[in-house]
DNA sequence: CTCGGACAAATTGTATACAATAAGAAGCGA
DNA sequence: TCGCTTCTTATTGTATACAATTTGTCCGAG
């Protein structure tokens, strides 16, 4: 609901509200704006009340600097210690994502959606950062990401594959490095993307 | 509870058994969990059930390599962003924290730490990322720190104090890239004190 | 003796009621 | 009219009861 911006920047948010709109109880609602207040997509003011976090450009420029960060650090950790086993399921993974990013004739953007959260997603367990992996998760906005891919252009899906690619190589070195920088540029350009196509707006829920 | 050892590593953590320890119902107990949880204080298997987590000599290496580069990169954006009042704000902290440590006949240990805290407190707020904020919120265990600064001798109190001067010429300068290998640096080396002390350990746990 | 299946126990998820606290409104005096 | 106090109301914190789920155990069939 904050997300699709059924719920304004700054509104507050009852606890008991909430509940009769969704037909749960308070004890739910709870539970859920604590994990929305962590996602940094919920706000409590001093006396606890919650309230619709408004998120400027300047704000999800803040978090893709991050996840760029972690990210790459999360690539320089996999590639370290990289397997045949794994480097093959991510070769997998790239290899149906080019097959989606190829229908016509239009691109399966889900499908491309889909195996792109698995390629992240295997990265980050190849790290094998139980920490790293909890930092991430709470950082990564997949609503954000599909919005982004929104934007995606026939030349975005296969600049996409292609950094891929190259993880892959890097990976296949062993190369921590490399990795590393593949993976903060190829974050980095996702954010330039989406600021492109919200240039100009003064946060992200009234484009939505 | 479970800093102290009071709390096993591996134990189950019943809701309803804490509930009664502690003279609360559930539903604070709940919240409790969930922000151990977030921490990585405490586990959840598959079935929701909760466990004390145990932290390997590899688990806190883990948190400090993510401590070093996010404490970095804050000193970083600390360092491109800094006024001359955060400047004077950060040597008036860091002098009280040189009169802690010379302290005779022995250093003010709760003095240091209470001044250390403040000193980088400061550089995260300056660094002005909510994001980076939160996210090292839940890196960062003040015990740890406790426990770390326990085996400190004279050396490495002066070192550290030392190293904060050189952070603040890196501020004065605003040498974002300075600042963040001098703090990376900083952290890294607050780790290997700790892991000299713990060495041959299996968890932290059992050395506490 | 082992393997399933069903039953019992333990545990978590949810709903609801009440208590504590904070924000807002009304009244009162200067 | 302004500022203060007080009362009302809105909202969150906590306790408890019950539902749903999972785990462990026991018994019987093979």
């Amino acid at each position: 609901m904050v997300l699709s911006g059924e719920l304004s920047p700054g509104e507050q948010l009852s606890e008991e509200t909430l509940a009769e709109r969704c037909g749960v109880s308070r004890t739910p609602v709870r539970d859920a704006l604590r994990r929305l207040e962590a996602e940094l997509l919920v706000r409590k003011n001093e006396s606890q009340r919650s309230f619709v976090a408004d998120w400027s450009v300047d704000d999800v420029a803040d978090a893709f600097e991050l996840r760029a960060m972690m990210e790459g650090h999360a690539a320089r950790r996999a590639a370290e210690r990289m397997t045949p086993q794994v480097l093959d399921d991510l070769r997998q993974i790239n290899t149906r994502l080019c097959a989606a990013i190829q229908k016509r004739p239009d691109p399966d953007i889900a499908g491309f959606l889909e195996y792109n959260k698995q390629f992240h997603e295997l990265i980050l367990k190849a790290a094998d950062s139980r920490r790293l992996t909890t930092l991430l998760s709470a950082l990564i906005e997949q609503p954000v990401v599909w919005r982004t891919a929104q934007h995606y252009g026939a030349e975005a899906f296969n600049r996409s594959h292609n950094e891929h690619d190259d993880l892959l190589s890097a990976f296949a070195r062993k190369d921590g490095p490399w990795a590393e920088a593949i993976m903060a540029g190829h974050i980095r350009r996702a954010f330039h993307v989406y600021a492109d196509a919200h240039r100009g707006l003064a946060s992200v829920e009234s484009a939505a």
